[in-house]
DNA sequence: CCCTCCAACTTGTCATTGACAAGATATGCG
DNA sequence: CGCATATCTTGTCAATGACAAGTTGGAGGG
């Protein structure tokens, strides 16, 4: 199909596949138009007309990275081989970190302050984005809230550099994450009598 | 002292400081080296004699800020005039809210993505989030990484566009994120049992 | 008081990068 | 076959970080 003829063919898509893998490797920073381009085969200036700006390409490779996100979270709405626990709550937060542990450079790209505020409020990135939303709304009730900034908060100090200096404390990081986890779960359960 | 002299006599100083004004009113992107100079009315490459790199000077001024979060934490330790509670997570949780609300380009810079490894190595550096870790697993005990994690989280969402589209709604989140925490505090509290 | 030296600062330059303009090329359609 | 259009290329510009070499001012020794 999208052979390698002249006139690319695919470039759309096969820019947002390299980009992903530059991300990959060497972080968003080292997401270059013309490193793309590069990767490519093709000339500097072939980008800008499948994404007219930086900005555009980050946000469409949000827009993709929220879509695979709510739909692993959507996936975890009922048990399944690689999580049968009951806990609905337990399951979703499981996938969350799951998903965020697999696909860091996404994350960061999505929960990150580098995207522009117009790639934000594009409706394709925010309708995924609401999706993820209701799955945690489902999950956890009136403290969706809070469930998610646990989440959230768990995946950033386990990607960043304050809590694990060494390269054992962070093996064993996963762990106190999952641990971390399972403790908030039954405390919040523990909590639920409707007390505001 | 330090008077506008030829030699600018606190150039260092000066640099911090503008620095500071650049990344409040445009964002980290905004704080480039030669605005900086600008600013300061001296040529395009006088901050490089100070700060060799700007990403040395991204690390000075997010040691800075961890200074300054980490005197903020130590000073919730006590119950003051302007958080009477005798409930100490709850205190320390509110503090640190409280500096990330009002100094949200510290945060970004202090646990953003875009601070150099080599920065993060900082002994300095390490020193003042030594200090702060310090004060939360003073006030939460073994469950330190859970409280950093929802904090964190709280902090994250609440600055984000995902959870608050509209301004009232942001307004109104101020009070879910104070709600959630003593949600999470007391309903940990009710959890102290060791239950592991 | 002057001379020397050094740190602080300036000027000039280069490579990289995003963005744009104008031209070339192939693909599809009549 | 010929034309129109989307796709890609080449060329260029401004902004930026980094570096090199020159310049200035002032501090300290004689």
């Amino acid at each position: 199909m999208s052979k390698a003829r002249y006139h690319h063919g695919d470039l759309k898509h096969a820019i947002l596949e390299a980009s992903l893998e530059l991300i990959k490797t060497g972080g968003l920073e080292a997401l270059t138009l013309r490193a793309v381009a590069g990767k490519l085969g093709v000339s500097h200036a072939a980008p800008i007309h499948h994404f007219p700006t930086r900005a555009v390409l980050l946000g469409a490779l949000a827009e993709q990275g929220f879509e695979r996100f709510a739909t692993a979270l959507e996936a975890a709405l009922e048990p399944s081989t690689t999580d049968p626990d009951h806990d609905l709550l337990l399951r979703v937060g499981r996938a969350y970190l799951t998903f965020a542990s697999e696909n860091p450079q996404y994350y960061r790209l999505m929960f990150g302050a580098e995207l522009s505020t117009e790639a934000v409020q594009t409706p394709a990135l925010r309708d995924h984005s609401s999706r993820a939303l209701a799955v945690l709304k489902t999950a956890a009730g009136p403290n969706a809230l809070l469930a998610w900034a646990v989440v959230h908060g768990l995946v950033q100090l386990r990607v960043g550099p304050y809590l694990c200096a060494t390269e054992t404390e962070r093996a064993s990081m996963e762990q106190q994450v999952a641990e971390a986890l399972v403790t908030f779960t039954s405390s919040l359960h523990g909590n639920f009598r409707s007390d505001s």
